[in-house]
DNA sequence: ATTCAATATTAAGAAAGTATTAAGAAGTTA
DNA sequence: TAACTTCTTAATACTTTCTTAATATTGAAT
């Protein structure tokens, strides 16, 4: 399910796209408070952002170049048809697309689509979630809700491992192969302690219930 | 030198759009004979086609899917502003773009550059950023906000792999793959020395917040 | 309830990994 | 070649993470 950010400061049009794209199977946030716009919209880790550009308060233009600097999420900048030149800018402010109001709303969709479509059809495996957490796998952190942590080597393939066997329990002695060459001795002592330290950062990050042992058998993300 | 091929049957447009992408720049083929207009259009191996929908005699919508089928060229659709719907159907055809008439040459410009631009990987760019760093690619200089420095060619090369990669951890071992020959032995201290240059460099401009270390994994610009 | 193996916890020392500094080597430019 | 910049090597310092070790807890089996 793919998260769109909506930036849109007309509240009809805001709901109105909300309910519209939510029908289509869409997990919709549409911000209204626009005080910390950039930095709500990243933290919200939409897969798309619907940003009009003629908003009366805070400046589009500079949103969508703030954005572009910290992130790669598409972004569609909705205009107004009179405003066309708009439309010339707005590539140059490193926009993915752009719609022109009033829209057709089927159009709107095939443009959302499509632009997911390119950029999921590259496959993008850079996370692995488990239900709320999720795990970068190019920058080796964790989040959890809005909060986040570093991981460190062990603790990343520990993770890594066990998100990936989600619902499976994963041996001990498989772990160790995975994290160690099995030809080296490490003691078996050594996986516990790096779990502990896993659980304690995960539960730092609010996430109560997490890794699972089971005794004899392994460890299981149930 | 991108190639643009237009299929447009009404001559004064066609020769219009001819003369003004020449003008920009581009090698632009209108081909004016339709009746084999597909294996034509693939024969001239274009960049990029920009193709009327509404063609009287030979039908917009088959040439667009048929083209498709044979190559993964970038197609901008020209539709006329009555039937908004054709622009709907033109995604689903594999079009890449569209634009109703009467257009805004400046807008049409924009979108070829902005389609050839993702096509061609953000290729033709001069500068690459993170946040308020730009790292001017032509003559290996960074600035950030009204500091400018010159980097050493170990700087540049460091610099510009990890904002080419912002946001991910790049290991050791790739940035020294990317510096030097993987085949030539240099001394892994070699790169710790050249970072913290780098990281003195950026701190000189004012940018106190640079280049972090993930111990065991790499860096990152995050 | 007791026992025992499996796992957890804690803290502290060891070991990698990285940073820093300086000095000489190797290029560059005039 | 001299004067300069940049690169590499080397020696040493620093830090984070890993590992060890000693001890505690847990849960299943008896």
């Amino acid at each position: 399910m793919s998260k769109i950010v909506i930036i849109e400061d007309t509240e009809t049009i805001r709901e109105e796209l909300k309910t519209f794209l939510s029908r289509y199977g869409y997990d919709v946030v549409a911000l209204t408070n626009f005080e910390n716009i950039i930095n709500d919209t990243l933290k919200e880790e939409p897969d798309l952002i619907l940003l009009d550009i003629n908003l009366p308060v805070t400046d589009g233009y500079f949103i969508c170049r703030e954005i572009r600097k910290k992130s790669d999420v598409p972004i569609i900048v909705v205009t107004s048809r009179d405003y066309e030149m708009d439309e010339l800018m707005s590539i140059n402010l490193g926009a993915d697309d752009f719609i022109t109001k009033p829209f057709n709303t089927q159009i709107l969709l095939a443009r959302i689509e499509s632009i997911l479509r390119r950029v999921h059809g590259s496959n993008n495996q850079d996370t692995i979630t488990y239900n709320d957490l999720k795990l970068n796998l190019l920058n080796g952190s964790v989040t959890f809700n809005d909060h986040t942590a570093e991981l460190t080597k062990n603790e990343f393939k520990i993770l890594s491992c066990l998100i990936k066997n989600k619902g499976k329990i994963v041996s001990r002695d498989d772990l160790m192969d995975f994290m160690w060459n099995a030809d080296i001795f490490v003691d078996d002592n050594n996986l516990s302690v790096n779990v502990t330290r896993l659980r304690k950062k995960l539960e730092g990050l609010g996430m109560k219930e997490n890794i699972e042992t089971r005794r004899g058998l392994g460890y299981i993300l149930p």
